[in-house]
RNA sequence: GCGGAUGUGGUGGAAUUGGUAGACACGCCAGAUUUAGGUUCUGGUGCCUUCGGGCGUGGGAGUUCAAGUCUCCCCAUCCGCACCA
C-alpha cells in the first residue's frame, strides 16, 4: 500500500467505485427491514455553508451505519427551490429567478457529490420542477372540494412605498428594508388551510413520535390547548343605548370579579363604531396600524391605548367598566378583545398603571391575605377573595362556579381553545406555486379542474422590487369570458411539507404518490436545524394527516425519529466604519495573536497587517462575513477530514465552533490510523486469532477492542452522539499504536483491532475506510461489511479498581478481586493507609459500598 | 414580552442511571529526530499550596453518605414567535 495518506486519490477513487456500481440506489424489497433517513433538503442559495455540511454528514453517517446493520437503506436529496433569495438575486442581477435556481442546485449538487454522500441521486428534484408543484396543486383543489381551505381577511405588511406585501424579514425596526418607509398592516383576502381542525390530533399524537422532548414541548405550546369561559359582556354607548355585545375569552374566569376596563383590537367593530363619533380616536386607531404584524414586535412594542367612551356591563355583577381600545390587541387572535384583570394580569397591570385604571385583589396570596399590587401583578392561582358568593373558593372551584353561573345567565360557557391558528398559504409574490384558483365574471371562485392542472408558473420574466410579476401577465391570469386566474402563490412551507413522501416514488408522473410511499415512510430518523422545531415540522405534520385521509399514506406521523442538529458558529472580526457602521473580516483573512497559553489576545488583517477588533463568536453569516467556505476546506484536506472534524467537534445537537486547528487535528488523525494500517501490514501476517493463549497485555487489548466496539455501537446507533464513539475510536488507535508486538498472535490481535477501528470509522471518513478496508485484504466494499460485533467473553476482567472516599473525598485506590464479597471490600477499604491517617481518632458512621464503583466511609 | 434550550480547564468537549470531574482532541511548555505536501515521536499541562493538602462545573441557597447531574432563586447567551428558509 501507499505509505502515504493521499485523501484526493482515495477519494475520487472511492466515489467512482460507489457511482459506478449505484451502491446507493435504494429498491424497494419486502423482505428487508428498510431505514429512511433523510435530512432537510437545502434551499439552492449558491453554494453550501458549513450548516449544510454538519446536516448531511450527520445523515450519510447514519444513512451507513445502518446499512452496516443490514438495512434497506435509502437516502435521497433534493432542492426546496421556491423562495425569496431568487427574487431578490433576480431583481439585483436581472437574472430570472429559474435560471438562478437552477445553476445554483448544478453547483451544489457537484459539491454533495465532493463529500461523498451515499445518496440515491435518481430519486432528485427540485420543489420548482413543474413535475413536483403540479401535484400540490391538484391536491389543494380536493383540499378545497373537502373544505379544507377558505378565504379570509388576513393582516400584512404593507410597503406604502414600494406598493408591496413585506414579509416579517423584509421589515427593519418598523420600516421596509428597500424604500425604508415606515410599513403600515393592511388587510387584504388571503387563503387558508384549516390547521386547526387537526389541532387536538397533532398534539395528542406528539406522544407517537420519537422526539426531543423540547422540541415536543415547544409544538404543544405552540398548539396551546387551553380550557377557560368565552363569555359576552353587554355593551352601552355614551348615551346608554345598548350595543352588541362584547366577546372575550379567558383562561381565568376565577378573577372575573376583578375586571376593571376592557380592551378591545383597532380594528375591532366596537372601536370602529366608536371612532366614528370620535376624530381623536380615529386618529389612534390609525396609528395602531403602523409597525409590523409580528408576534415579539406586539409582545415588546409600548403599549397604547385610548378610551372609546363606551362601557361593558359586568356579566355577574352588572358593575360599569371602560372600553379601551389597545394597540396591543389583534384582531387576528381569538375574538380581538379581552378583559382586563390588572391585579392578576401582569400586562393588564402595567396597562392599568400607565391609564390610572383601577388594580383590585380577587385573589389571596399563599398566606391568605389580599396580595400586595403596589409592585406589580398576583398571577399565581389561589383562594377567591373580594368576589361575593364566590369568596373562599380555590381555582378550581371558582372556574366551575363562574362558568356555571354564565351559562345560567346565558352570558358565556365553557370552551377548548387553541393557540394555533389556520396556516395562511397565499403570497404575493411570484417564484412560487400557482395557487390552483380561478374567479368568475361574478364573483364566483372555483378551484381549477384536473384537465386544466398544472398551472405552470411562466419561467421567463422580468422581477423588480414592485410585487409579483404575475400580476402584470394578463397572458398568465386572464382567460376569457370574465374569468381570471389567481395570481398569488403557495408559501414555501407548502412545498416542504410533504416532500419527503414524494421521494418515496418521484419517478411516478400519474399520481402524487403511489404505494411505495407506505414502504419507505414514516422517515426512521429525520436531521436538520433547531430553528425548524416549529414551523416546518407542525406543517408537514399535519400535511401527513390531511395525505393520510386522503388515503395517499396509511401512517400518521412523518418522522418516527428526529435529530435537531444546533448551528455551526465563528468568531467575528471587524474594524469600526466612520459612518458608525462596522466593516466586517471573514476568519480566513485574519491573523490571531494569542498569549502564552493560547489564549486570543488580538487580531490583525493579513493583506495590511493592522488590528482588527474581535467581535463574538456567532453564527456563521453573510451579515457577519464569519463564514468558513466548505470547498475551501475540502479542497485543502479532503471530505473526509471536514466529515470527520465536524463529528468530533461537537454532539449533534449542541452548536459547533469552527477551528481550523480542530480541523488540522482531525486531518492529523486520519494519516496516524493510515500510517497504523500501513506499518502493521507491514510487520507480517498475523496467525490464528487464538483466544485461549493470549498473554495479559494481549488480553488487555482484545477487552479495549471490543469495549470500543460496544461504546461506538451504542454511540452512534442509539445516543447518535459521534463526537464520543470518534473519542474512543482515538483511544483504541493509541492503544493499537503503543502495542509492539510482531508474534503471530499478536498480529492477530492488533489485526482485530486494527480492523474495527476501520469499520467503526467507516460511516464517518467513508472514502479512507473503503481504502483501507481493500488494504486489509477485503474483496467486499467498506460498505457491505457487517458492522463488528461484540464478544462479550473478552470483556471479561479478574480484578477491579475501586475508589475509596472518606466523607466523600477522595483517598485511595483499591485493586480487588471482580468476585470479592462486600465484607472483604469494606475491610480493605478502611486498611488502606491514607484512609486510615483521616479516620484516626474518628468513630465511623457509616460505610458505603456501591459494587464495581466505589466506598465511602462516612466520619465523625 | 412569551415558549424552548445552553453555561464544565487556556480552547472544543467527556462524565449515558446521583457515585473517581476534566476522557478524547486542540493549544501551550520541555526534550528528541529532523522536517517541504502543511513534519514525526516522547513527556508535562485545572487552579492554589507551607507539598500535609485545599479549592474547583455561570452566581446564590437547599436535599443527600455523595450533586456537573436533583429542587428553588438569580445572571448571561442562543433558538423560535406564524410572510426567512
Amino acid at each position: 500500500m501507499d505509505a502515504q495518506y493521499k485523501p484526493f486519490d482515495i477519494e475520487r477513487d472511492a466515489q467512482q467505485y460507489w457511482d459506478k456500481n449505484q451502491c446507493f440506489k435504494a429498491v424497494e424489497d419486502a423482505s428487508r427491514e428498510k431505514f429512511y433517513c433523510l435530512s432537510m433538503f437545502p434551499y439552492p442559495s449558491g453554494k453550501l455553508h458549513m450548516g449544510h455540511v454538519r446536516n448531511y454528514t450527520i445523515g450519510d453517517v447514519v444513512s451507513r451505519y445502518q446499512r452496516m446493520q443490514g438495512k434497506n437503506v435509502m437516502q435521497p436529496m433534493g432542492w426546496d427551490a421556491f423562495g425569496m433569495p431568487a427574487e431578490n438575486a433576480a431583481i439585483q442581477n436581472q437574472v430570472p429567478p429559474a435560471k438562478w435556481t437552477y445553476a445554483n442546485i448544478d453547483y451544489m449538487r457537484d459539491q454533495l457529490k465532493a463529500l461523498g454522500f451515499a445518496y440515491d441521486w435518481s430519486r432528485e428534484f427540485a420543489t420548482c420542477d413543474s413535475d413536483y408543484y403540479r401535484w400540490e396543486q391538484w391536491f389543494f383543489t380536493k383540499l378545497v372540494e373537502k373544505g379544507l381551505v377558505y378565504k379570509k381577511m388576513a393582516t400584512v405588511n404593507w410597503d406604502p412605498v414600494d406598493q408591496t406585501v413585506l414579509a416579517n424579514e423584509q421589515v427593519i425596526e418598523g420600516r421596509g428594508w428597500r424604500s425604508g418607509a415606515l410599513v403600515e398592516r393592511k388587510e387584504i383576502p388571503l387563503w387558508f388551510l384549516k390547521i386547526t381542525d387537526y389541532a387536538e390530533e397533532l398534539l395528542a399524537d406528539l406522544d407517537k413520535v420519537e422526539w426531543p422532548e423540547q422540541v415536543k414541548t415547544m409544538q404543544r405550546n405552540w398548539i396551546g390547548k387551553s380550557k377557560g369561559v368565552e363569555m359576552d359582556f353587554a355593551i352601552a354607548d355614551h348615551n346608554g343605548e345598548a350595543l352588541e355585545p362584547l366577546r372575550i375569552y379567558t383562561t381565568r374566569p376565577d378573577t372575573l370579579m376583578g375586571v376593571t376596563y376592557m380592551a378591545v383590537a383597532a380594528g375591532h367593530p366596537l372601536a370602529r363604531a366608536a371612532a366614528e363619533g370620535n376624530p381623536e380616536l380615529a386618529v389612534f386607531c390609525e396609528e395602531c396600524a403602523h409597525g409590523g404584524t409580528s408576534e415579539a414586535e406586539l409582545a415588546t412594542m409600548e403599549k397604547k391605548g385610548m378610551d372609546t367612551g363606551y362601557q361593558a356591563i359586568h356579566p355577574i355583577s352588572g358593575r360599569r367598566v371602560p372600553v379601551y381600545v389597545a394597540n396591543f390587541v389583534l384582531m387576528e387572535y381569538g375574538t380581538g378583545a379581552v378583559m382586563a384583570v390588572p391585579g392578576h394580569d401582569q400586562r393588564d397591570w402595567e396597562f392599568a398603571t400607565q391609564y390610572g385604571l383601577p388594580i383590585e385583589a380577587v385573589i389571596a396570596d399563599e398566606n391568605g391575605q389580599a396580595p400586595d399590587l403596589s409592585e406589580g401583578a398576583y398571577v399565581e392561582y389561589g383562594t377567591l377573595i373580594h368576589s361575593g358568593e364566590f369568596d373562599g373558593l380555590d381555582f378550581q372551584a371558582a372556574f366551575d362556579a363562574i362558568a356555571e353561573r354564565l351559562r345560567q345567565q346565558g352570558h358565556g360557557e365553557v370552551k377548548t381553545n387553541f393557540r394555533l391558528r389556520d396556516w395562511g398559504v397565499a403570497r404575493q409574490r411570484y417564484w412560487g406555486a400557482p395557487i390552483p384558483v380561478k374567479y368568475g365574471p361574478e364573483g364566483q371562485t372555483v378551484p381549477l379542474t384536473d384537465e386544466e392542472l398544472p398551472v405552470a408558473l411562466p419561467m421567463e420574466v422580468t422581477v423588480d422590487a414592485t410585487g409579483s410579476p404575475l400580476k402584470k401577465m394578463p397572458e398568465f391570469f386572464e382567460l376569457g369570458d370574465g374569468w381570471t386566474r389567481e395570481t398569488d402563490t403557495f408559501d414555501t412551507f407548502m412545498e416542504s411539507s410533504w416532500y419527503y413522501a414524494r421521494f418515496c416514488c418521484a419517478d411516478n408522473h400519474e399520481a402524487m404518490l403511489d404505494e411505495r410511499a407506505d414502504y419507505w415512510l414514516p422517515v426512521d430518523l429525520y436531521i436538520g436545524g433547531i430553528e425548524h422545531a416549529i414551523l416546518h415540522l407542525l406543517y408537514a405534520r399535519f400535511f401527513h394527516k390531511l395525505m393520510r385521509d386522503f388515503g395517499l399514506v396509511n401512517s400518521d406521523e412523518p418522522f418516527q425519529r428526529l435529530l435537531t442538529q444546533g448551528m455551526v458558529i465563528a468568531e467575528t472580526y471587524y474594524r469600526p466604519q466612520p459612518g458608525g457602521g462596522k466593516e466586517w473580516f471573514n476568519p480566513a483573512d485574519v491573523e490571531v495573536k494569542r498569549d502564552d497559553k493560547g489564549r486570543p489576545l488580538s487580531a490583525v488583517l493579513i493583506t495590511d497587517e493592522q488590528p482588527v477588533e474581535m467581535g463574538g463568536i456567532e453564527k456563521m453569516s453573510k451579515s457577519k462575513n464569519n463564514g468558513v467556505d466548505p470547498q475551501s476546506m475540502i479542497d485543502r484536506f479532503g471530505a473526509d477530514t471536514v466529515r470527520l472534524f465536524m463529528m468530533f467537534a461537537a454532539p449533534p445537537e449542541q452548536s459547533l465552533e469552527w477551528s481550523d486547528a480542530g480541523v488540522e487535528g482531525a486531518h492529523r488523525f486520519l494519516k496516524r490510523l493510515w500510517r497504523l494500517v500501513n506499518d502493521h501490514l507491514a510487520a507480517g501476517e498475523p496467525g490464528e486469532l487464538d483466544v485461549a493463549a493470549l498473554s495479559e497485555p494481549q488480553r488487555e487489548l482484545r477487552r479495549k477492542t471490543h469495549e470500543t466496539i460496544k461504546k461506538a455501537s451504542d454511540d452512534i446507533g442509539r445516543r447518535t452522539t459521534f463526537n464520543t464513539a470518534i473519542a474512543a475510536v482515538m483511544e483504541l488507535s493509541n492503544a493499537l499504536t503503543r502495542f509492539d508486538d510482531p508474534s503471530p498472535l499478536g498480529l492477530a490481535v492488533a489485526r482485530e483491532g486494527i480492523e474495527a477501528c476501520v469499520l467503526l470509522l467507516a460511516p464517518i471518513t467513508p472514502h479512507a475506510c473503503h481504502a483501507l478496508w481493500r488494504e486489509l485484504g477485503h474483496a467486499e466494499p467498506a460498505i457491505d461489511a457487517t458492522w463488528p460485533s461484540v464478544d462479550e467473553a473478552a470483556l471479561a476482567r479478574d480484578t477491579l479498581e475501586l475508589v475509596v472516599q472518606v466523607n466523600g473525598k477522595l483517598r485511595a485506590r483499591l485493586e480487588v478481586a471482580a468476585d470479592a464479597p462486600k465484607a472483604d471490600i469494606e475491610a480493605q477499604a478502611l486498611a488502606a493507609e491514607n484512609v486510615q491517617r483521616h479516620t484516626e481518632g474518628k468513630t465511623v458512621r457509616k460505610v458505603i459500598v456501591v459494587p464495581g464503583k466505589l466506598v465511602n466511609i462516612v466520619v465523625a
